[in-house]
DNA sequence: CATGTCACTGCAAACGTTTCCAGTTTCTGG
DNA sequence: CCAGAAACTGGAAACGTTTGCAGTGACATG
């Protein structure tokens, strides 16, 4: 049988009360919390964390919901979260959407069964408005925004990302430029259109495509794409499509960078291990976790604040697979 | 104001036990469970997990605790291990310990206060078995064994994939092979302990190091080590030390496989997009999940059964970072 | 017809906390 | 020395469920 507050009470001669204003921040005298203090070491007592949310009402814990942690993406982003999640003494509930709007709803209901205090989330492009705001509790969305709604969100700066990455590979002599942007999520779109916008800036053609966010559709899609018309390079909206596309001209024998030019978003760790090494624009993953998990605090503090947005800024690494043909 | 069971009953003209019953698995007439979800649909309810726990004393929720969620092995593990957790209806705690036993010893107590049904881990070399049976829980370890122990486990066969390595180096026609293991693990030991007997076997010396998992211990053991005295093979027992052995060559302009062979454990996403491939043994990751996640289910169902021990094959898989100098 | 079984239902008691309230003591200032 | 505030303490009522127990009919069995 588990040991309750109550034979710690007995074992300290004082009442529950006492023994839970010791345990937390109640005005108790010196006297008692020693004595309760080696009570709970005598007993071995451990807080029953279910009784004191269901009293208090209050989870401490919060939800992550990504599309798929094994996207180095978001390993790194649940990391960040969790690390500044415990340090705020609240525990992380991760689930993974694999960009399936059915199992998103899903987990939303469970993290409203839950009880969490706050919610982390990359939304997938079908997500309504009104269904997160259904789960009625703090939201900041990360990497992924949605417009024209009022929620917290920590993002790229795409324009300025999309801009540099077109800008560097023009003055780098290409001027067939075709990209890929992952269909499921509202970056995708912002990606695409900053492309776009970026390469009618230099009075070039506009050739993007749309893929599911995996390996594989990402590997199909561009496999088409290069065989419509070849294009002299590449721009890819996610790590996942940058590793496709590497993986693509090794099979096909598409010479980096002389035939064509590969240049994308996510700096994974193998980025420069491969040569040539991929030109990228790195993403702060680390801050928007920092940040997104600050926000979340913030804004369960005090549920009235105005929304805030967080935009971050990339960096572009230059590296062999873009240098002139 | 939340929506409790209260309200349910109300609507529905029938008492919370019915409510109950309904919402579980009790037996009830067709019409109450008719007008039970309708009510359901009605008031918006959601059960309230810390009330249900408080009260049944079952927590549906598991512990998952590894050294770093950003090392793709773990990465790995904990979605296979979510998937099977959440196909049983029941969710994941996930911590970190960064190989800190400090840490671990924090996050068990953690898991405790939870009152998690269950616990799977990968313990390090310094947790010792008393205070996992401090716990009090179904424990199974994964990819990390404690020997001398009852705990339940899923495991690599070390000892083959660890001779395999040396049998394909060795046919390669290589001799002065060296080895780097991880220091914190049982695992690590176990490695390093199989690919000596395997190099005796061969008559070979035996050139080992250890160091922490981590890229840049990994990375400055490795320049010492070659430092010493020049290998012509290197056995790497994780996939950081393998990404550091790699990254260390290509800073010192070593040749491979030219005047070094690189092999070693973990099959990571770009060891194929390297030139040359890199030869590694493959772990199936995913059956470490599904099976542990499989075994600590039948532990909770039965505590008591016979400790079980589950050992994987690895697969060997050369590419072009062992081929012959 | 009597009896037992079965399916269904409601009442009320937990589960282990926190927190409101009221009470006692001690301190503080005038 | 007194009044009031402040510090500390215990009693008891929640929080939202599940579940043991007992009760009600309906129905089958002998």
């Amino acid at each position: 049988m588990s040991v309750s507050i109550k034979d710690v009470a007995r074992a300290a001669g004082v009442s529950t009360s006492t023994v839970s204003r010791a345990l937390g921040k109640g005005p108790v005298s010196a006297e008692v919390l020693r004595r309760v203090e080696s009570a709970v070491a005598a007993t071995g007592y451990r807080p029953n964390l279910a009784a004191r949310q269901l009293r208090s009402q209050r989870s401490m814990a919060v939800g992550l919901i990504v599309a798929d942690i094994r996207n180095p993406f978001f390993t790194q982003l649940s990391r960040a979260v969790e690390d500044a999640a415990y340090a705020a003494g609240m525990r992380v509930l991760l689930c993974n959407t694999d960009e399936d709007p059915a199992r998103e709803a899903m987990y939303l209901e469970l993290m409203a069964e839950e009880r969490v205090s706050g919610l982390i989330m990359t939304p997938t492009r079908h997500l309504s408005p009104a269904a997160l705001a259904r789960v009625d509790r703090p939201v900041v969305l990360v990497d992924r925004a949605m417009p024209e709604t009022d929620f917290d969100s920590v993002v790229l700066d795409n324009a300025r990302a999309s801009a540099e990455l077109v800008d560097h590979l023009v003055a780098s002599g290409r001027r067939r430029i075709a990209g890929l942007f992952g269909s499921t999520s509202a970056t995708g779109m912002e990606r695409r259109a900053e492309v776009e916008a970026a390469l009618e800036r230099h009075g070039l053609p506009v050739r993007s495509a749309l893929s599911l966010p995996s390996f594989d559709a990402g590997h199909a899609a561009l496999a088409e794409l290069l065989e419509r018309e070849m294009p002299d390079a590449l721009i890819l909206s996610n790590g996942l499509f940058v590793r496709a596309a590497l993986k693509l001209c090794h099979e096909r024998r598409i010479a980096i960078p002389g035939q064509l030019a590969i240049a994308g978003f996510d700096d994974e760790v193998w980025t420069d291990l491969v040569d040539p090494g991929i030109t990228v624009i790195r993403q702060p993953v680390e801050d928007f976790g920092r940040e997104a998990m600050q926000a979340l605090l913030a804004r369960i503090g005090s549920a009235k604040m105005r929304p805030r947005r967080v935009v971050l800024a990339g960096e572009l690494i230059v590296r062999g697979s873009t240098a002139p043909a």
